[in-house]
DNA sequence: CACTATTCTAGAACGTTATTCTAGTAACGG
DNA sequence: CCGTTACTAGAATAACGTTCTAGAATAGTG
């Protein structure tokens, strides 16, 4: 076509984001997709090959946007009780930030790209980030001695717990408003008592 | 028909979270539901209606499962924290003992059910049960004073957030060996200080 | 025991939707 | 220019959810 398709491939995403959020995945068609973002079926399938693929998309790139706010987050401090709260607090700000994306990626989706290689780096490059910044502090003692798998689901459980009862409705409180709540309980969790 | 059908509705419900998790919920057919189940596509929306009706249904009854386990872990115990550490034991129990319905809810389904009357129902029971439980200690200043929105994702978000990641094979560590852990958590993110 | 209403079962028929296919148009490298 | 690749388009196909019609079991009633 001739005009405005200055990136089809994000129209596409960002219509079918605006589609799941209203209808959810399996109730939005292709078809309104394409007559929302202006692009044909041909275009959907030759940039995500199924309607999962869309999902799975939207999903790996809202992980990354989110870690990227991590890490920029996580650049501004030092110590182990001021990355325990980076952490916390930037999630918060994210998902107040990307409503929308948090949604589908909190609410929406299924554990979409649970198997395939994009999820697998973004996994990746979260236990990097994070575990380059803490092992100074874990080394230094200054924090709890906790099962390496219960590390995570403390800090970021009660946020991302939080994050979908209120971005489904079920509660009206903005998450930043609890922001310094969850930033505390977190270190409250894992801090060497 | 003439035989096995002690309970059509039952066989037709297992059989579609056996299938809901092997393939997800948009994955699996109506048909693959009939054929393991043996039951006919009419019977199915007889009891159902559509297939989000028996994704609802599910959903429904796994938490009605949930809460009946809770209701009956608080009635042995007494005081502030033994209630905290068994809202989080019971839980963990719960999900160990039914891992394919915990599945089910916890990362296979969307929000199912978040309008209809009956999901509405049970988080009204849940209200309650917790509600009277802990209105004494509230009072009596046992607990920290936090925003009562925040109380259950704080208290059970981490084993939430754990769940999700065992349940969908990230994790390979059985829930039930960081019950204490978790349990340990909570009370430490409620209690006053 | 009839008789009727209700529940349940069955599978064919229907309409919608995801996906595939075929073909055409732009962009690009040599 | 020419060939190759990226992209677009929409018709054709196949699968699936849902509806419809009708028959069998069951329960309630006199």
């Amino acid at each position: 076509m001739g005009s405005a398709d200055k990136n089809r491939r994000e129209r596409i995403l960002s219509s079918a984001l605006e589609c799941f959020n209203e209808s959810g995945v399996p109730a939005t068609s292709i078809g309104a997709i394409c007559s929302r973002s202006g692009a044909s079926v041909g275009s959907v399938y030759h940039f995500f090959g199924s309607k999962d693929g869309i999902a799975a998309a939207l999903y790996a790139e809202g992980l990354n946007s989110n870690l990227d706010h991590l890490e920029r987050a996580l650049e501004t401090v030092t110590g182990a009780e001021q990355g325990i709260r980076a952490i916390v607090e930037s999630l918060v700000q994210w998902i107040a930030a990307h409503r929308d994306w948090a949604r589908f990626i909190y609410v929406a989706s299924i554990g979409w790209g649970a198997d395939d290689d994009t999820t697998a780096a973004v996994n990746a490059r979260y236990a990097a980030v994070i575990g380059t910044y803490f092992k100074p502090y874990l080394e230094a003692a200054e924090l709890r001695e906790l099962p390496r798998e219960c590390w995570s689901s403390l800090v970021v459980g009660p946020v991302h717990d939080y994050a979908r009862r209120w971005l489904s409705g079920q509660v009206p409180v903005d998450i930043t408003h609890h922001a310094d709540v969850f930033a505390s309980a977190a270190w409250n969790a894992v801090r060497r008592l």
